[in-house]
DNA sequence: GATATTTGACCGGA
DNA sequence: TCCGGTCAAATATC
């Protein structure tokens, strides 16, 4: 027994190490991407910070791999993914109505930690098929705000679900907020938040925590303005009911045409299916600078 | 008829 | 108490 007890504290204490070499490494990657987009001039800039990025990614996979792995399970590495609840036990405590519950409308258990990120940008494609549940008219907002989730929330669970709300100052663009992660399988989709092109544009990468997430997201959005090309064209802000990429005439361009090397690819495959136990950032912006993300994942 | 959207009601959290 | 998020009946669309 007490071998037992040494032996796993072997295990997390090893993990541990691990985690935190990996963690240090993913710093270190960044710290030298910074002052490389500090003197964008160098040579190889380009070039560099591809290598680098990509290195950043594998550590963050590689940290991710060993937390959410069963060896990564030890005491003091257990954290508790809210999100990685069963399908059944999701933010909505309501079941479709029993005769006792039926006119309880709005009971149910609001989600107050999930990954969240925000996604300004002049379409509201992205890949996904979302069911609007709900439209909100917002205080001090001109817009509404409308509510949508996964359209295979019943079918397999999925928990993701997002908020677009028009931009009052840009009414041709949106502010996406996407709260929790698709748990769907669907290979023919792929997530908006694949980090790309970052050659340029680098202060549109903003941490927004969700206590800011308002203040921020205005930086976001002005930001945002100050980097767009004037005349951008824009989908027509109207509401549509689900979005299915098979049926789009371009394949999502953010995803498909990337500079970064192959592994990458992998590593989003890795990434996409993994429940964040930590709070990190997600940020990304599209290669046509046209979208941008900003978000922390809980 | 099945499925999606709209919209008012209801509840939780700040 | 107010505001935002979700539910579900009613309505619309295919």
């Amino acid at each position: 027994m007490t071998s037992l007890i040494s032996s796993q504290n072997n295990v997390s204490l090893e993990s541990n190490s691990i985690l935190v070499s990996e963690l240090l490494q993913g710093r270190d990657s960044a710290s030298q991407l910074k002052l490389l987009l500090q003197n964008p001039s160098s040579p190889d800039g380009p070039h560099s910070a591809q290598h680098l990025l990509a290195k950043i990614l594998r550590s963050f996979t590689q940290t991710i791999s060993l937390l959410t792995s069963p060896q990564a399970a030890a005491p003091n590495l257990a954290i508790s993914a809210e999100n990685g609840s069963p399908a059944g036990a999701s933010g909505e405590s309501r079941k479709k109505s029993s005769p006792a519950t039926k006119d309880r409308r709005g009971c149910y258990k609001r989600r107050k930690t999930a990954h969240t990120w925000t996604h300004v940008s002049n379409t509201l494609d992205d890949n996904h098929a979302w069911r609007k549940y709900g439209q909100k008219h917002i205080l001090n907002s001109e817009y509404p705000r409308s509510y949508f989730r996964c359209t295979r929330k019943n079918e397999q669970g999925c928990k993701a679900i997002k908020q677009v709300q028009q931009i009052q100052e840009n009414p041709e663009r949106f502010q996406t907020t996407y709260i929790g992660t698709h748990t769907c399988k669907d290979m023919n989709l792929k997530p908006p938040e694949v980090v790309k092109d970052f050659a340029g544009n680098w202060e549109s990468y903003i941490n927004v925590s969700e206590s800011e997430s308002k203040v921020q997201n205005d930086e976001v959005m002005m930001m945002h303005d100050n980097l767009m090309t004037s005349g951008s064209s824009s989908s027509t802000p109207s509401i549509k009911q689900e979005y299915h990429p098979k049926e789009l005439d371009t394949p999502l361009s953010g995803v498909t045409d990337n500079n970064l090397d192959p592994c990458d690819d992998d590593l989003w495959s890795d990434l996409k299916d993994i429940e964040l136990p930590q709070p990190s950032i997600m940020l990304s912006n599209n290669h046509n600078a046209d979208d941008i993300y900003c978000g922390v994942f809980m």
